[in-house]
DNA sequence: ATTTCTCATATACGGCGTATCGCAACGGTA
DNA sequence: TACCGTTGCGATACGCCGTATATGAGAAAT
């Protein structure tokens, strides 16, 4: 029997897994957006039936929960950082800068409890910088407060930047940002206090803005920690 | 001419505005979440071809624009609070009750810009509680920091209720609420400061822990704005 | 009375998430 | 080697979505 005689061996379906479904989903949604991520467009790039993909999944939103948990992982510090502080803002800044690279995290941070073995993780990172400083309750208070702020932050960060860049990019937030409809919003003198802040305002860089508002609040939780609660 | 001769006169179509296609919206997304507002919902509970929406907004996602500015009313406290702290910690307070009642509202808390006549009128609204106290920079900075940690705090208090809501409810935030999972993985071992938050953690009830987070917040402003910037 | 304009509606397109089910390949047994 | 049960892939299908476009009816203007 020549080659010629048999047939090709069976094609074999791509084998797959979540961290390729993972992976594939991120990649789509860094290109496109969230909204860019369907189950569709998904299997499609990893060459398998749509349908395939709910032996992995079962919804697409725990797509979602594993892509965050995915990112997470970037987000996890190397190395344990001596004090709390430092762990905190550590933590923050490496969740903004996650965000920047992938964009479609703002979308979801904050969305859903991030319950996934990375998410764990970085939670048990953040709280063991506490370890020994004060009663779980303070501590707990603290990493919630901060994380608060920066996902807030971080939110807005990114929603101001859409912004910008939908209108024709622009330095300045609002005014020429947003183009006529807000200018004609200030021109009624309806918001005085809001024109004063949009014209006299000075323009500082997000990042700058960003470590401030963090510094305000690790202050605040420092100020927390030194006199223990009552 | 008899009745019998004569048709009916022509059923003119229910009229239309902005406001009952938002208020529409609004009632849907209250009833079943934000994934229950469709265009073609929207139209038929107001007896309306989904194109004819169309005339009102160009695109949905300006449906989500009017429905947070709508909310955004009534988030705008009646009255000028004296003392800027109080303007903030009631706009937060009104902010998180607002979203108690319209839970969609944490999904688009942040998402975007809120330029909308109503958040206008609540910035402006923030910013004058400021008025003569210290340079606009100094009160951009609070403003926005206190407004991250608000619109964070609120988003996670939103997801936890929901979360605890879909496994059936629970007082404890994670671990009975959040079923085997979490319990499994704390007994690994592998997450002692976690697992020893969860365990040894009191359940605060969320507005309490709201409330602290923003105090710590404020008085982190306070001290900013007593000492100008350098 | 006739024309013009306005705008509600119908239809249609391409996409979505996912329930269901037939079927082909495989592993184990006789 | 023949059979057979199991597994899991893929096709098909359903009902929904946002919205572009075309059609036609009534109001307004002449």
């Amino acid at each position: 029997m020549t080659v010629w005689d048999r047939p090709e061996p069976p094609t074999r379906p791509v084998p797959l897994d979540r961290e390729r479904i993972v992976a594939a989903a991120i990649a789509l949604a860094d290109e496109g957006g969230l909204e860019a991520v369907s189950v569709r467009k998904v299997a499609a790039r990893l060459d398998a039936g749509p349908m395939r993909l709910y032996r992995y999944i079962s919804t697409k939103e725990e797509l979602f929960d594993l892509m965050v948990d995915e990112v997470q992982a970037e987000i996890l510090p190397e190395e344990q950082p001596g004090d709390w502080r430092e762990a905190l803002r550590i933590l923050a800044h490496r969740t903004r800068q996650a965000t920047l690279r992938h964009e479609w995290l703002a979308d979801l941070l904050g969305g859903r409890p991030a319950l996934g073995p990375n998410g764990l993780a970085v939670t048990e990172a953040t709280l063991a910088a506490f370890d020994g400083l004060t009663d779980v309750d303070t501590v707990m208070r603290a990493v919630e407060t901060v994380s608060a702020y920066f996902i807030g932050a971080i939110r807005r960060e990114i929603a101001n930047l859409r912004a910008e860049r939908a209108t024709g990019l622009s330095k300045h937030d609002w005014q020429r940002a947003h183009g006529p409809h807000v200018t004609r919003m200030l021109a009624t003198g309806r918001f005085p206090a809001l024109a004063k802040a949009v014209y006299d305002g000075t323009d500082v860089d997000a990042e700058t803005s960003f470590a401030t508002g963090l510094d305000w609040v690790l202050d605040a939780v420092a100020a927390k920690l030194t006199r223990p609660p009552a």
